[in-house]
DNA sequence: ACCTAACCTAACGTTGACGTAAACTGTGAC
DNA sequence: GTCACAGTTTACGTCAACGTTAGGTTAGGT
C-alpha cells in the first residue's frame, strides 16, 4: 500500500465514520443525518465516495447538542440558534479580522454574551429546582428508613 | 342566598375548576384531561353537572408531574409508575392497617425506597452534569468579558 | 330568565424527533 | 475480484404529548 497524499504530513487526526460517531455519543446514524438536515452539524469532510467523515471536534459539537437537548430541554431549533451564534463568534477569531467592522464585531460579541447569560440563568434555575427536589427526596428517604426500622427486617 | 349543606362545617377548602388548576401550573385544560386519561391525576371531586374540581393537593400532584417531566425528563408512563408506587405507600398509612400483611407492607415500602434511591441517583447525576456545564459557561463568560474590554465600548 | 364564559365528550389533527424500509453504492479485508 | 458490511438518498411511518374543532351542557352573575 503506497502512501497517498493525505498521509504525507504527519499522523493525521482520526476521522470517524457516521456509525462510529453515533456510537460515541450513544445515538443513531439517522439522528446525525437529521441534525445535518437541520443545519446543526455538518461533517468536516467526506470520503471520495461521499461518505461522511467526522472529526473529534464534530463529535464534541454533537455532544454539545445532546447536552443542550437533554440537560436543558431545548428543542433542536433553539439549539440551532445557540450554535449559530457561537459559530459566528468563532468565525471572527479565525478570519482575517479585516472585512468585519468593529460595530459588527461588537454586535456578534454582544449576542454571544446575551446567550451565555441566558444559558447561565437557565442552568442556575434548574440547579435550584433540582436542589429543592433533592431535599424532598432526602426527607422522604429518612421517613422510609424510619418506617423500615420500625417494621423490623 | 341561604347557606347550603356544603357550607355548614366551617370555611371549606378551595376547589379549583380545571382552567384555574391549569393556569396555576402554567399548562392547559387539555393537558389535565390527558393526564386523567392516562390515570395520572384524578380530580378529587366533580360538580353536580360533572365538571372537574381540583383540590390544592391535586394541584400539588400536578406540579409534581411537571417536575418529573421537565426536570428529570421522564415520560408520562414512567411518571405513572412512580406516582402509583407512592400512592400505594400513602394508602398503607391511611387504611386501617389490618388487611395488609406485613410482608406486603414491607414489599411496598421496599419499592418506594428503591424508587427514591433511583430518583436521588438521577438528580445527583443531573446536578453534576449541570455543574460541569456551568463551569464551561463561566469560563466562556470570562473570555467574552475580556474580549469585550479589549474592544472598548 | 337569560346570557356568556367555562365546562363536557369524542374525535381528528399536529409537531418534533426521530425509526424504518427500499434500492443503490462505497470500503476495505481477503 | 469479490464479498460483506457500512454508507448513501428518498420517502413514508411512528409515537408521545398534546392542540383543535364540533356539538352540546353547566355555572353563576345580572
Amino acid at each position: 500500500m503506497t502512501p497517498t497524499l493525505r498521509d504525507v504530513p504527519t499522523t493525521t487526526a482520526p476521522l470517524y465514520r457516521i456509525g462510529e460517531a453515533a456510537d460515541l455519543v450513544g445515538t443513531s446514524c439517522r439522528t446525525l443525518r437529521y441534525y445535518e438536515e437541520l443545519g446543526l452539524l455538518r461533517p468536516a469532510s467526506h470520503s471520495a465516495g461521499g461518505a461522511r467523515r467526522y472529526t473529534e471536534e464534530d463529535v464534541a459539537r454533537l455532544r454539545r447538542i445532546r447536552e443542550l437537548q437533554e440537560l436543558l430541554g431545548f428543542d433542536l431549533g433553539e439549539i440551532g440558534d445557540i450554535l449559530r451564534s457561537e459559530d459566528q463568534l468563532a468565525g471572527l477569531r479565525s478570519e482575517v479580522e479585516s472585512g468585519v467592522t468593529p460595530e459588527r464585531h461588537r454586535q456578534i460579541l454582544a449576542e454571544a454574551i446575551e446567550i451565555n447569560d441566558r444559558l447561565r440563568g437557565l442552568v442556575r434555575a434548574k440547579q435550584s429546582r433540582l436542589e429543592a427536589m433533592m431535599q424532598e427526596l432526602e426527607t422522604k428517604a429518612r421517613k422510609y428508613r424510619a418506617r423500615s426500622r420500625e417494621l423490623g427486617s
